[in-house]
RNA sequence: CGGGGUGUAGCGUAGCCCGGUUAUCGCGCCACGUUUGGGACGUGGAGGCCGCAGGUUCGAAUCCUGCCACCCCGACCA
């Protein structure tokens, strides 16, 4: 393995996978389009996953948990939904393996343990949770219902890619049962702001609200608000979701409840999710050509502290200021780790805590134990300074925060740069070839159109922002009438 | 599922056309010593069913047949 990365202008998607797996983030298994996360991974997605629990439950929502398996019969109750997800299902067809008779040693399915009904293994799980939701509401009292669980789902995608597009995932899926259609509706909008707080208050990461046209929609639902990231390359990439599914899953699966009035109606529902695909969004926003840049708020270890020394005496001393520094960071809620590994050289060990991005890296030798100084690297900048004891606490405190802020502000800048303006498809194609990022334009509202669109220049609509300015116009492919522009990308 | 390609040590590779001593080199790994303010250096060492199964041959990593796996480009997609 190579020390150096592929740089981003030489291959971004190579630099892309490299980062992943040099970074020790994750790795492909022996199963085709299946992750291993690995432990330093993993510790990133616990912390996404933390704060967005702490999320839910603040807006009032509770955690449990629903079969991996969907019989059959259950998953093609929601036809458009079913119809949907259909040509990416693993299928459960046997429950038994047994010894082969014509190869001693191996194992075959059992043909005689074909199950009765086949399970799906959920790509989503809307089927079995509103089959389940009906044993749950009977009443107004009943509502709203407000359910989430964490899970991993599996999609057979035929290419895949760690993080961005895997065939299984870990997800997070909320689903709620309301007794109206504007509290309903509410949710979703809630549900996509609650997304949309947390990318760009945690994972400094710029987003665009909006909801999505016909053709992008969710299968089964009658809105689909979104949440819209553009990366580093110029591509964008959908980093949530929230759906308002009407009472198209309540009518599918007879769930009914007796309003004030002591009538039946259906219940108005919505489901909501975010994936493991953020840590793609999180790399491909921040990242650089020397690895991995993370927002502090999500680093597993916020501070990292190198000791340089010749003598034991110098560890010995060094040890004493390290372990002053680390109770203090640690009674801020700031997390810091000593590495006094005797196994690698102080160059060895900036170098892997530059790949795995730790925002900032404090190294002490002899010349600050005489100083009663150390030296603080950021990650983001790769600037050094030399700061003294006294007022390292509050030096990093500051740094800490300025690295947050100044990664969000980095991903706006990028952002609404490569965002554009353009009034005719020539100009729509230069822009798309040659600077990339997001298209703003006018479109005449119909599916024709957006599908044309695509095979011409792989763009798609990501999104009608919600927060759009009314303006009357042209579309920008057939010239007939549009009432506002919506937001063209090739995406991820 | 179409088109193209690749399988040699943990990783990256040479050798393959044109069969012939002990399968090449780098990184990594292990031991000892010297080192430590940006990926250390020296010496020694370990590690290979050359993707799998057949075949041709005195002899196969190399030639032939079949199979398997993976990668890239399309169609599909959070």
């Amino acid at each position: 393995m190579s020390k150096k990365l592929t740089s981003r202008s030489e291959d971004y998607s190579k630099w892309y996978n490299e980062l992943v797996v040099k970074a020790d983030l994750a790795e492909n298994s022996a199963v085709r389009g299946c992750m291993v996360i690995k432990p330093y991974g993993y510790a990133i997605w616990e912390k996404m996953q933390a704060e967005l629990d702490k999320k839910f439950k603040e807006t009032g929502h509770q955690n449990a948990y629903f079969p991996l398996f969907v019989p059959k019969s259950l998953f093609e109750a929601e036809e458009r939904n079913a119809e949907g997800f259909a040509k990416e299902c693993a299928v459960v067809t046997h429950y038994r393996l047994q010894n082969d008779p014509d190869k001693p040693g191996k194992l075959r399915v059992d043909p005689e343990a074909r199950l009765e009904e086949e399970l799906v293994v959920r790509p989503t799980s809307e089927a079995i949770i509103w089959n389940t939701f009906k044993g749950w509401v009977q009443s107004y009292r009943d509502l709203p219902l407000l359910i989430n669980q964490w899970a991993n789902v599996v999609r057979w995608e035929m290419r895949t890619r760690l993080f961005l597009r895997t065939a299984e995932f870990l997800w997070q899926e909320g689903h709620t049962a309301h007794a109206t259609k504007v509290e309903a509706l509410d949710e979703a909008k809630l549900m996509n702001g609650v997304y949309a707080n947390f990318v760009e208050n945690f994972m400094a990461i710029p987003v665009i609200q909006g909801v999505k046209t016909e053709n992008e929609r969710f299968a089964g639902a009658d809105e689909t608000y979104c949440i819209e990231a553009l990366m580093q390359d110029g591509k964008a990439l959908q980093a949530g979701t929230s759906h308002f599914l009407g009472q198209n899953f309540a009518k599918a699966f007879d769930v009914k409840f007796a309003n004030k009035e002591g009538k039946q109606d259906y219940v108005w529902a919505t489901s909501w999710g975010v994936s493991t695909r953020l840590m793609g969004a999180l790399i491909m926003t921040h990242s650089d050509d020397h690895g991995l840049v993370l927002p502090p708020s999500l680093a597993p270890n916020q501070v990292v502290i190198v000791p340089i020394y010749k003598s034991e005496d110098d560890l010995n001393e060094i040890t004493e200021v390290a372990n002053s520094i680390l109770a203090d960071l640690r009674s801020k809620n700031r997390t810091a780790k000593f590495d006094n590994r005797t196994t690698h050289r102080p160059g060895a060990k900036f170098a892997q805590h530059e790949l795995q991005g730790v925002p900032l890296r404090i190294a002490i030798g002899p010349k600050d134990l005489a100083n009663g100084t150390v030296e603080i690297a950021r990650r983001d900048t790769l600037t050094k300074e030399i700061v003294s004891l006294n007022y390292l606490a509050a030096r990093v405190e500051a740094l800490l925060e300025d690295i947050q802020s100044s990664l969000y502000n980095k991903a706006l800048n990028y952002r609404d740069t490569h965002s554009t303006e353009v009034n005719s498809f020539d100009e729509f194609k230069d822009v798309l070839e040659n600077k990339g990022g997001f298209i703003s334009a006018h479109w005449d509202g119909t599916n024709d159109t957006e599908d044309k669109i695509k095979d011409l220049t792989k763009a798609t609509i990501r999104c009608i922002p919600l927060e759009n300015k009314k303006e009357e116009g042209v579309c920008v492919f057939t010239g007939n009438p549009s009432k506002q522009r919506v937001l063209f990308a090739k995406a991820y």
